[in-house]
DNA sequence: ACGGCGATGATCT
DNA sequence: GATCATCGCCGTT
């Protein structure tokens, strides 16, 4: 039963261009198995890129350190630190060889509440569905961090993983992707509409440099 | 509701 | 050395 009702989504479901993957990869459930519990969400948000033709993608300048991982085969985590302090998660799509990939932008908590609510309790208090509402509180909340960078989100045996919806999506809506510089109009992002927990929409704002010399 | 801004460090030119 | 696929806080409408 891989792909639907709720089993693990197939590798070939990552197998295409990322426009093509993302909205379908609304309503699935991304679940952190852990020790200290599991933590799933319902994604309610994501946004495409398109790799080394899209001048928004990690893997515009081509093939680095950093990126290796949207390079490999679909169906894996590309995990990135950003801001010197928040993590954002992806998952590969396209064949090896190709870069593009969905950024997980945000869900709805749907097991794992009360961890998720202590994962994130550090940094304020929040209502429930606020939990997963933007891409680093994603991460927060489920825990992803350095060390899940490549894992295999197809494999039953790894922490990290994927699944289909569970039953029907509601109504899907695309507009321009939140706080990239470049291929600012592009509508590559995709919600479910009236979602509450689907983050607010913010452009990108340029930050003055600092020139005082102190 | 919305806008400005600081935190904080990896990454790449 | 500039930029950054962000967030939370604080101030003003």
């Amino acid at each position: 039963m891989n792909g639907v009702n709720g089993g693990l989504l197939p590798r070939s479901f990552f197998d295409e261009p990322a426009v093509e993957v993302a909205p379908r990869l609304l309503g699935c459930v991304l679940r952190m198995f852990s020790s200290e519990g599991d933590v799933a969400v319902a994604l309610s948000e994501v946004e495409a890129y398109a790799g080394e033709s899209d001048p928004a993608s990690h893997a515009y300048h081509g093939l680095t350190q950093r990126n290796a991982v949207m390079y490999g085969p679909p169906g894996h985590a590309y995990v990135y630190f950003t801001y010197g302090m928040h993590f954002c998660v992806n998952l590969v799509c396209s064949a090896e060889g190709t870069a593009t990939a969905v950024l997980l932008r945000a869900g709805a908590i749907v097991a794992g509440t009360e961890l998720a609510r202590a994962r994130r309790s550090v940094h304020g208090d929040f209502a429930d569905r606020d939990l997963a509402r933007g891409p680093a509180r994603l991460c927060q909340a489920l825990g992803i961090g350095r060390a899940h960078n490549g894992i295999d989100v197809c494999d039953p045996v790894q922490p990290l993983r994927i699944f289909a919806a569970p039953g029907p999506v509601g109504a899907v809506c695309a507009g321009p992707r939140v706080g990239v510089s470049s291929a600012a109009t592009v509508p590559w992002r995709f919600w479910i509409e009236g979602d509450p927990t689907v983050s607010p929409y913010r452009a990108h704002t340029p930050r003055r440099a600092n020139h005082s010399g102190r």
